[in-house]
DNA sequence: TAGGCCATCTGGTCCT
DNA sequence: AGGACCAGATGGCCTA
């Protein structure tokens, strides 16, 4: 299996060479994340259990690469680094903590949790995205269409239950005369049809 | 270049 | 009290 790559800050040394010295409070501060990280990634989200695999792997952020990218953290009272003039050629822009005050070190430790579950919606969606139909040559759906499309999927496939027709040929009666169910979904014309002429039924 | 999409930070609210 | 959840703000990347 192939491992998920994330181009994220890979560069984290080099940006800490940029901005200078590390501040006293940054060994605290990397103990704290790591703590925060130790907890395995499968309590993180039900998802983790499921066999399927991403088609898109690289869309995937693992907790490695999140733990590089909390070292970036350091202490309390943030400094936009915009403000001062920091390289651009990173994907993300980075906040810098400079001073130690426990209300920013609970806000830091907030920031981790949050991003972790981010990251369990994330693969949640990564999950989701498997099964709804795509074309082999799609690219990746958003989070947005990936909802509507599964919304309108479950129609479909709820119709095909009550009609009690072949799957099959059900689709392709669609395919001919065009698709409609009761619901608004966005995705409830030939899109998903065409989608579903690419699914084995057998 | 504008718009879409996304990750991240943040403060507020709710829940345990 | 602390964590989960949520929505708004912000800025980066990508594409038409």
């Amino acid at each position: 299996m192939e491992e998920p790559f994330f181009d994220f800050d890979q560069d984290a040394s080099a940006d800490f060479a940029f901005w200078g010295q590390i501040d006293p409070n940054f060994q605290f501060q990397s103990q704290l994340d790591t703590f925060l990280f130790d907890c395995p990634s499968s309590q993180l989200s039900p998802w983790s259990s499921f066999a399927c695999q991403s088609i898109f792997p690289d869309a995937q952020l693992s907790f490695s690469d999140l733990d590089g990218q909390s070292l970036q953290l350091e202490g309390s009272a943030e400094v936009d680094s915009s403000l001062l003039d920091p390289p651009q050629d990173h994907k993300h822009r980075h906040r810098r903590l400079v001073s130690s005050h426990p209300y920013k070190v609970q806000r830091h430790a907030a920031n981790i949790r949050e991003r972790k579950r981010m990251l369990s919606i994330n693969s949640a969606f990564d999950e989701l995205r498997c099964h709804v139909p795509t074309f082999p040559y799609e690219k990746r759906l958003s989070k947005i269409d990936t909802l509507r499309l599964a919304i309108a999927y479950i129609a479909l496939l709820r119709d095909i239950l009550l009609s009690g027709c072949d799957p099959k040929s059900y689709v392709d009666q669609c395919m001919k005369n065009g698709y409609k169910n009761q619901t608004n979904a966005i995705w409830n014309t030939s899109d998903l049809t065409a989608r579903l002429s690419w699914v084995k039924w057998d």
